[in-house]
DNA sequence: GATGAATGAGTTTTCATTCAT
DNA sequence: GATGAATGAAAACTCATTCAT
């Protein structure tokens, strides 16, 4: 009895955690981390200013904690992706796929996580930074993997090393990504994963 | 005689300008527009701070400024690299060995031309943002006629959109100079611009 | 109970600003709107420069509040002393002596009086400015229509225009305050209002 | 010769002098002593910010020689006027009247004497203020002695005071001019002196 | 002797953070 | 345990004044 009155005041906040959360997003994402006070995301939440500061230890804790927890739900949703398959290329597509959707769903957060994995962030907070890169490097790694196992199948060539088309592969999808940051209705994200892998996929130059 | 004494003046101004611009490069390319102020740009430059105020009406003046004057540097260079050649594969060579070469002396440069060029700029200055994303298309459409020509004269594969082909190059350019950010040492840029382009030309996948 | 909380703390929030105001208002006319700084009134009033500007949104902001309080305040009193009598020369020496009387117990508030209201004030705020000159000249329809009514009435003669008596008698109380403010010893503002008044009552020139 | 030449250099820089404190003049009475700067008024008078300061050693210095210098112009048309005729009745029509045309054609100079003597200065500049109050209370007691002497000769009732009756005749004037920079047309400067000067001559109040 | 570039103290204002209620 | 009033450090920017040329 004396757990479930615990665990019901444990839900209870976790729920104001995930309002406070949600507020810092939408404002940082939308504001940029410098352009957004504390005032402004206690007031979105509906929360006083002290009670953020009994959740958060300062901005940047806060600030931290919502990159942290957005990026982990991102990384396990495409980790999920790619794992969901058993061939090769078909990784590659459903990731691809993937991508875009959380994309369309989830605007403030690809925006955000754009800002903080490059470069633009310049560090502003110290271990986030680290962290971060640390989160994007993991996934490359499981991207290498992916296009490490193809080719051991002799279903990719071994046109590259496969870190480095790992890296490519992201590099590509981050700037269709930017592009439609940029411009929604003039660059939408292609439906058709193929119309961005075909590019890793054929040779523009004739063997 | 005169003309030389005005000529010596208008040469120290310049000299005071680039003096106060490179200084400010350094501090925003390291710690982010936000995180640095006018006194510590000031001194960083040896100047007080009223002067740097004589020279730029304000820290948007300033920041703007300097960004425009590296970015039109960095598109000099590498547009020229395109032009440099006959061959659409060998300009797309040379491009991006420029690329490579301009990063290795230019760090903070290119960490500055990330962050705004590449999504994180939560348009921390109206007039700028656009100006550069434009500038950023325009070499974009040059590299999309030089992938474009190329298909025309059979030289390439129409194996996508030309302007897909640009934003992929851009995108994996980007990647691979973001991995050298975070780490030198580990993730050199390739000195073989084909380590880069045979992920464009060579298909992964049989044909 | 919680009614009575609210109602309290209004009153201290009430009260701080009054301090705040206070401070102003002393600062203000011992020095001039420009010799004065924020912190200075916020150093008098003894509150943090951060709490100052949670009452008030700026200088600008804490000067016209100041004035039109004050202004509000010596009208009140000035209006009251005229309306609290039949006879209109009577009016005239309760509005004289209560000036007198306002003057001896509030000297900070008069000379800022004078000061926004005799043109010397540059317009140093936009707004402000003209409402206090309309309020002045509000107040001046008041002393028009007493003397009006007193020449209808055949209580006084047709000298002049009742406006420019008004004008005049004006004139002739703020040339006292203004002797007063420079040496209050030696230019006492004279007990009996008929010091004054019989300057306009009695003709100067045999008739 | 060399008398001569020092002569000419001396009248040179009189006149330097003069175009500087012209522009200051225009400036100041414009916009006020503390929304002018230096830079201003250098570049109004067109000279280098180091020649005001050779003619002039600080922003206060600047502004006092300059209203010294109007107030004595102002001072000896008035005197002049007063002085002009035998009569005392005739000596304050004629005041009023230069009055009223010095207004008329320096509207400017009148703006910043009210601004000095009214109060509205909080004592911008601690000597300068002190030096214009007695210099207005110099002419005061030209004002007295005229009202002292046509009350010997029996020209004049001994209705008050002859140092209140001046006072009160240059509140009278004051608030005249006063009206007249708030809205010149709607309230010009009377032709007639005797418009405001029987306000004093006559009685309001039958004997 | 004139010039105007350079200086830096001082001003207004914001906002992360604390702590008494 | 939540609240939000109070705090004050720090930032952008101005302008009177100096002094090397």
């Amino acid at each position: 009895m004396i757990k479930m009155k615990v665990s019901r005041r444990d839900r209870e906040k976790a729920r104001q955690r995930q309002e406070m959360l949600e507020a810092a997003l939408s404002l940082f994402s939308e504001k940029g981390y410098h352009n957004v006070s504390m005032h402004e995301i206690a007031e979105k939440a509906e929360f006083a200013i002290g009670t953020l500061y009994k959740f958060f230890r300062n901005k940047e804790d806060l600030y931290k904690a919502m990159m942290l927890e957005k990026s982990e739900e991102f990384h396990g949703s495409v980790r999920e992706a790619i794992d969901d398959h058993e061939d090769d290329a078909e990784k590659l597509r459903n990731y691809v796929r993937t991508i875009g959707e959380l994309f369309r769903t989830h605007v403030p957060v690809i925006r955000l996580y754009f800002s903080e994995t490059h470069g633009a962030s310049f560090n502003i907070l110290a271990g986030l930074d680290s962290e971060l890169k640390e989160r994007h490097e993991e996934f490359l790694q499981i991207l290498t993997s992916v296009f490490a196992d193809g080719i051991q199948k002799n279903r990719f060539k071994r046109i590259a090393d496969p870190y480095h088309l790992a890296v490519s592969l992201d590099g590509i999808i981050s700037a269709f990504l930017s592009r439609l940051l940029d411009a929604p209705e003039r660059h939408p994200f292609p439906e058709d994963p193929d119309t961005i892998l075909n590019i890793l996929f054929k040779g523009l130059v004739d063997e």
